[in-house]
RNA sequence: UCCCCAGUAGCUCAGUUGGCAGAGCAGAUGGCUGUUAACCAUCGGGUCCGCGGUUCGAGUCCGUGCUGGGGAGCCA
């Protein structure tokens, strides 16, 4: 017999004669004559309530069934006597699968999120942490969905890359080479020892060889795990985290920012419409306002400023900022919590940075000052998307890549694609993890990634 | 890396001015009951984060280290 999941119990609109139902006890109450066990399988939120009358053959067995312990269940389903639940089973027959000992460290009462964390082997068995990867899931089919209806290609960019810089942070080293006894020549490592004869690190993001792929098949995104060797400890950073990052082939900055906030709007309304009952949890439990705060999401148009702007916005708003607002820095975390949450109160794309405080590819404007960057910023997440219109010029991105001092022969397959062929085109990137926090309410990006890594946290 | 806060039973926490280590939940045992964070009774359970210091006496005060959390920087 086929074992039918929980969440098509939930949902039957009749009686069923034979049901066959595995996974775990949340909890188990006795009464006169039979007990109730609460089994949940991870198909959905809810558990089913069986019956196991006292008059089964291995009733004293299932006495001792604790919580944790794994059941397979045969019966029937019947409508509920007790108020709660619709149905229930009248259990047949109650197999024990395996029984967890009294040390299982999950009770029928609330955990703090610091404590689930250091059993994060465990806690996919909790109602929120087992609604927040489900959500997860459906959150990574949304966004495949959002691109092929567009007609976007997905593209699988390299994990490993021979670039010694990509432009964002530190990087984490790969290496074949012996560490206890690393090859030298002329005083340093002798990486023409390793394994790919040079120096090899983890990708911080796929956008460069994306923008190769954009070139050639016009839309396309990439979806995949990218590494910061960053000593960030923060709630919003992680070591590792995924990201999704969109290429266009002759896009400007205005359509990398309408398909910004497209996403973003989409994925919302996905994730509200498909993952219901988890979103409710979430709802009740961990942020009151969520759904209120999506809502306004979804609905309202972003703000769209220029930097300069919002420089004039921070200077004017007579707010004390520790860090004073000034044109040609970067805007300080403060400066764009007030604009997002305070001054707007819903999200706001900022655009036109100087060009001093941005990467080499970003086109620069014609003003000369200014890159065509945009940030979307969203309240209590902060930054969630990072993009730019690409500097499709070989002359002008060759000097950029002089001005900030990278090896012009590293990149020669990126500037060989402004030689042949070249064409405006912009892409950004969404941070995802930053993306279920949003949606779920979570304010810890170590809670929405299974098993997170953080500086010295590399448990599990 | 810098600044701030915290660390007491398996979990969540209380612990007054420096004076015998506590509660709820969980666990075990018994009872009651179509229960649903079940209920009632009894019992067991401690390196008060580690190290050093002050003191007649430290969970409490001081120093230091570790771990966790929040904020900043870096960014998604």
């Amino acid at each position: 017999m086929k074992r039918i999941k929980i969440l098509h119990l939930s949902d039957a609109d009749a009686p069923m004669d034979k049901v066959l139902v595995k996974g775990w006890v949340r909890t188990r109450r006795d009464s006169k004559g039979f007990s109730f066990i609460e089994v949940n399988d991870g198909s959905c939120l809810k558990n089913i309530q069986v019956i196991a009358d006292e008059n089964l053959s291995n009733y004293e067995e299932i006495n001792k069934i604790s919580t944790g312990s794994a059941v397979s269940i045969e019966g029937k389903l019947v409508a509920s006597k007790g108020g709660g639940q619709k149905w229930e089973i009248q259990a047949e027959g109650v197999d024990i699968i395996s029984l967890a000992p009294e040390s299982y460290p999950l009770q029928k009462k609330r955990h703090t999120d610091e404590f689930l964390r250091t059993i994060a082997h465990l806690r996919p068995r909790t109602n929120k942490y087992g609604a927040a990867f489900r959500i997860r899931s459906e959150l990574s089919y949304a966004i495949h969905r959002f691109f092929r209806d567009r007609g976007f290609r997905y593209i699988h960019t390299p994990i490993i890359t021979g670039s010694d810089c990509e432009g964002a942070g530190d990087m984490f080293r790969v290496t074949t080479l012996n560490m206890d006894h690393v090859p030298v020549a002329d005083g340093k490592a002798d990486y023409a020892e390793d394994f790919f004869g040079k120096e090899a690190k983890l990708t911080v993001s796929g956008q460069l060889e994306a923008e190769m792929f954009a070139l050639a098949l016009g839309d396309v995104y990439t979806f995949g795990p990218t590494f910061r060797a960053e000593n960030s400890n923060t709630r919003r950073h992680a070591a590792e985290f995924w990201m999704v990052e969109p290429e266009m082939a002759f896009c400007d900055l205005d359509g990398n920012m309408d398909l910004g906030e497209e996403l973003i709007k989409e994925l919302l309304r996905f994730v509200m419409k498909e993952c219901k009952s988890d979103i409710e949890l979430f709802a009740r439990f961990v942020d009151k306002q969520l759904l209120g705060i999506l809502e306004n999401i979804v609905a309202s148009d972003f703000v769209r400023i220029p930097y300069t702007a919002a420089v004039e916005i921070l200077s004017e708003s007579n707010k004390k900022f520790e860090f004073p607002v000034k044109y040609g820095s970067d805007l300080q975390s403060e400066h764009e919590w007030y604009l997002t949450e305070e001054h707007f109160n819903r999200p706001v794309i900022v655009y036109n940075y100087p060009k001093e405080i941005k990467p080499f590819y970003m086109r620069v404007n014609d003003d000369d000052a200014t890159v065509g960057a945009m940030d979307v910023l969203v309240p209590s997440i902060g930054e969630i998307i990072g993009g730019s219109q690409r500097e499709e010029r070989y002359d002008i991105l060759e000097g950029r890549m002089k001005e900030t001092g990278l090896p012009k022969e590293e990149y020669w397959w990126y500037l060989e694609s402004r030689e042949f062929g070249s064409v405006p085109h912009s892409g950004f990137g969404l941070g995802f993890e930053r993306l279920m926090m949003l949606v779920t309410g979570i304010n810890n990006i170590r809670d929405v990634i299974p098993f997170p890594r953080t500086p010295k946290n590399i448990e599990f």
